[in-house]
DNA sequence: ACAGCATAGATCCTATAGGAAATGCGATTC
DNA sequence: GAATCGCATTTCCTATAGGATCTATGCTGT
């Protein structure tokens, strides 16, 4: 407590619920939870060096994104690992939610739009590709990066709201799949096709290619399931 | 505490947190709960005579529903009333999840669900229409059902996330609206409709008949909220 | 009269303590 | 040898207390 939260830039200041709420999704996204694993609401209390209060709080945050699973009496624990049938059943989920979100964002695109979907792409090129949670971040990061500014330039919050959804499971799958980087190439070319429906402001094309995309991870998240087996 | 949990029918026992946040469910259904109410966090604790920690981890939960808002240090709130241009967001993204679910829920759909469906229309044909919340919310339960049957018979996790993460604010726009039952001859006309579709067994005709019912009813909620104003 | 400030009350946030339940382990019995 | 029972430990769950922050009321000064 001794600790003053200043440089409070924003209005709104943050809770240690909050901190911890970070400290979770950062385990959980590079890897150190692994799925199954319990979560322990004193021992991450002990861990953190708080109470346990705040952490049962982000613990009830972190279990309407699908992350972590409760039990009544009996505690958190990390979501299991998909099948590879749940794999596709999330990448139908996103084919019925991203190709609208796409189709609507383009419609109401602008250059500054455009411009920071150019980065993410650039950024996807430059991220290194190595097999460690550490370099994967980089990747998934302008990967995630590039999918959500379109679901928010759709301008619907509530679409917004089933992408986030969805979004959570999409990135365990990705982290806990532990396959690294296997399609950055095929990733970085149907991102730019989807750019390029973007900057030519074709709203219908802009849908197709985001199908032709998400169909694209389905086929090869379900090659890589067979790999890993 | 003395009050022993017995008659656990079930592996999961409930909680405080649990039984807390179902009573603030009820409120907020049943219209006790105005939006743009506070809602605190020591006063519902002195009200449902409880400590604070459930109740503050029961509103972590709701938060994600959307029924309720947090800023960090200064509680939470009922999620405000819904503009029209809102209204209609929430229509299109309803537009574009459950016609996918209608889709793949007819797809396998059986006879066992397609007598809860007709159940459903009949629960909506015998409920009561008057203006108060008791009243409504019997149609609206059937309603929600209905929709909610189709959602879970899809048979995609994701895709029922999806929905629930509209299904909540679905319900709040109708309780909220104050208006009453005003479209049930032909809420129950379009439902009978896309049961058609289930009992053929023609999945592309269940997608279309969805989408005309939530056209309907997002034309209609517009004409009710020009009454509104 | 109105703006600015100080004080009081309420509320949020976190820590701590203790009872209740579940898990793990060892001893006992068939 | 395998299954069952009992006990100890761990963990969850709830209540309580106190510090920090926010909001509102009243006061002062211009």
């Amino acid at each position: 407590m001794a600790t003053k939260n200043q440089a409070s830039g924003g209005v709104s200041r943050q809770v240690l619920a909050d901190h911890v709420y970070e400290a979770l999704l950062g385990a959980l996204m590079d890897g150190r939870l692994e799925a199954g694993t319990p979560v322990s609401i004193d021992g991450m209390a002990r861990e953190l060096d708080v109470s346990p209060t705040p952490v049962r709080e982000a613990l009830a945050r972190l279990e309407a994104t699908g992350m972590v699973r409760r039990m009544a009496l009996r505690g958190y624990r990390v979501a299991p690992l998909f099948s590879p049938e749940e794999l596709a059943d999330l990448m139908d989920a996103r084919l019925v939610i991203e190709p609208a979100n796409a189709f609507m964002a383009c419609k109401h695109a602008d250059q500054e739009l455009t411009g920071r979907l150019q980065q993410a792409i650039e950024d996807l090129k430059a991220a290194p590709r190595g097999p460690s949670f550490a370099e994967f971040r980089a990747y998934w990061e302008a990967d995630e990066r590039f999918h959500r500014m379109i679901a928010e330039s759709a301008n619907n919050q509530f679409l917004l709201s089933a992408y986030n959804a969805l979004g959570g499971q999409v990135q365990r799958f990705r982290f806990f799949g532990g396959l690294g980087v296997t399609d950055a190439d095929y990733a970085i070319a149907e991102h730019t096709e989807i750019l390029k429906a973007f900057e030519a402001g074709d709203a219908e094309l802009a849908r197709q290619k985001m199908i032709d995309h998400i169909e694209g991870v389905k086929q090869r998240s379900q090659h890589d399931s067979e790999v890993r087996n």
